[in-house]
RNA sequence: GGGGCUGUGGGCUAGCCUGGUAGGCUGCCGGCCUUGGGCGCCGGCGGUCGCCGGUUCGAAUCCGGCCAGCCCCA
């Protein structure tokens, strides 16, 4: 083994395989590795979140609750099954659901007189209830979210976190006087979408689903697609105006000011915490594993002290007093002291997205400073003791910019221009996101995916982009323009 | 939904073709060690070979079914 200067030298061994040769096999070792995710639980679309992963997810739960709440939504919790009966109330959403239900048909040895299903999304188990807490104008806007797992019967592949029949979200429904009520919440939906994936470092695009790529039930859908860096994109949340479809199956009605009797405008948003930590596992991370922002990582700072023969004390006394002041200073700080080697525990720290860790040893006793190193560079620095604090809060900051700018430039990168269809499919062909003039025609968008595997993931709501040709596949006069993308 | 590949201690794997004692690396436990990128040395623990059935004196190995994971294609 040969010696390495502490500040450089010949690179360490990765533990991982290359990300951007192959990102699944990459995303499954490093699901393993780092101790995230079991799939070993033996049941088809179902897995184990293991405490690293669940400690991510919980954190990822917070920031959007956190957010939810500020805007005036309550927690609720709604029962897992739902009566067969309710389910079939509205005929829309029972045709795009119902061929991936779970059915309970039988308990206790026999059959059950009610037959129920298993949610895979909480509509028809909560307007029932709503119709019994709406009569009046003063009982909306009513805003309420849960945050559970749904269950959905998969054909496609199952992918451990990105498509599972059971994952986790939160789910919101939102009742209003009128439509105008409910398209402010979609804004609002979209907002707290932004403000917590911007947050993630996530790069994404926000977009209107084509009419027939809607939520079933619903009048239009708006989404939330993340990119992947393999250039695939993921649909992450999604917000949906469901106009009058759900209160009028479901007998829901309210009396406005004027005394006239009607029903209110609805809204869902489902958020897709799984498929968060899947987007934030292949953005940000390396070949040594996780990249976190502060916040998310178990730790912000970890201190690995390096004790050789002799140095202990002085070593591990100013180890503590490290901790001490960076807890102090509101970080989230760990003191490594265990028995494990100093290259064992950067290996293992790293592994796990910690984002920064300082190294104590006899030359930073010696010498007054600390050595810092940053988890999404790689990168070593000196920074003096009294400085120490600033430096990380510094760091808190530029880690996320950083891991945000290296995701939109790629987003940036990735997207380019297909004028005619023979640019549709060399591009499709070269992995990029597409941004063309469309139609709007649902056969179209099935001959493109035909053909390219492209998806047409709709047009972009956050800016404003105008069609100036045809129709990229078929000429026809283009009505917008839209975004086409390989999607999971 | 269709096709392919794979399943052996916690992880990676050898053995399978040609049936007969499950071998290695890693990990884990204990001890020693002047531990700056998975440090070194010594000792130890851990496997009904995915499940069910069949063939056979005998199955990790051959045959069938099922389950799970991965890859490709609707």
């Amino acid at each position: 083994m040969p010696a390495r200067s502490s500040d450089g030298g010949s690179a360490p061994e990765a533990p991982l395989p290359d990300k951007a040769e192959d990102l699944g096999r990459w995303y499954d070792e490093v699901l393993e590795r780092a101790e995230l995710i079991d799939v070993r639980y033996g049941v088809k679309g179902f897995v184990v979140y293991r405490p690293n992963a669940m400690r991510i997810v919980k954190r990822v739960y917070s920031m959007f609750e956190r957010e939810l709440e500020a805007r005036g939504h309550s927690p609720m919790l709604l029962p897992l099954v739902i009566p067969m009966a309710n389910f079939r109330r509205e005929t829309e959403h029972v045709k795009g659901f119902e061929d991936q239900v779970f059915y309970i048909t039988e308990a206790g040895g026999k059959p059950l007189n009610e037959k129920l299903i298993v949610r895979p999304t909480s509509e028809t188990a909560i307007y029932p209830m709503m119709a019994l807490w709406i009569h009046s104008y003063k009982d909306l806007p009513l805003k309420l979210y849960q945050s559970v797992a749904v269950y959905r019967y998969e054909t496609k592949a199952t992918r451990p976190l990105l498509r599972g029949r059971e994952f986790l979200w939160i789910e919101t429904h939102d009742a209003f006087e009128d439509e105008r009520g409910a398209l402010a919440q979609i804004k609002e939906d979209l907002e707290v979408a932004r403000r917590v994936y911007e947050s993630l470092g996530l790069a994404f695009l926000v977009v209107e689903r084509e009419p027939y790529d809607k939520f079933p039930g619903a009048e239009s859908s708006y989404a939330y697609d993340a990119l992947l860096p393999n250039g695939t994109v993921l649909q992450i949340a999604t917000t949906h105006y469901l106009g009058e479809h759900f209160t009028r199956a479901f007998e829901v009605t309210f009396v406005d000011r004027e005394g006239n009797r009607r029903r209110p405008h609805t809204t869902c948003f489902g958020i897709g915490i799984s498929r968060t930590l899947a987007a934030l596992i292949m953005t940000h991370g390396d070949r040594y594993g996780l990249v976190l922002p502060f916040g998310l990582s178990v730790h912000d700072v970890v201190i690995v002290p390096i004790v050789q023969g002799g140095s202990a004390e002085g070593v591990l006394s100013k180890a503590r007093r490290l901790e001490e002041e960076l807890g102090a200073a509101g970080f989230n700080v760990h003191l490594d002291d265990s028995e494990d080697t100093p290259g064992d525990k950067f290996y293992r720290w790293e592994m796990l997205g910690v984002p920064v860790r300082l190294e104590v040893g006899r030359r930073e006793v010696e010498g007054g400073y600390v050595t810092l190193f940053r988890r999404d560079t790689r990168e070593r620095e000196r920074v003096a003791d009294a400085d120490l604090a600033r430096r990380v809060g510094e760091l808190a900051r530029e880690i996320l910019d950083n891991l945000r700018r290296r995701a939109w430039d790629r987003l940036a990168e990735s997207v380019a221009d297909a004028r005619t269809r023979e640019d549709v499919v060399r591009l499709a062909r070269e992995g990029r996101i597409i941004r063309a003039n469309f139609c709007g025609e649902e056969e179209c968008a099935r001959a493109i995916k035909e053909e390219t595997g492209y998806e047409v993931r709709g047009r972009r709501i956050d800016v404003d982009e105008r069609p100036t040709g045809n129709c990229a596949w078929c000429g026809r006069p283009a009505k917008r323009v839209v975004y086409m993308a390989k999607a999971y």
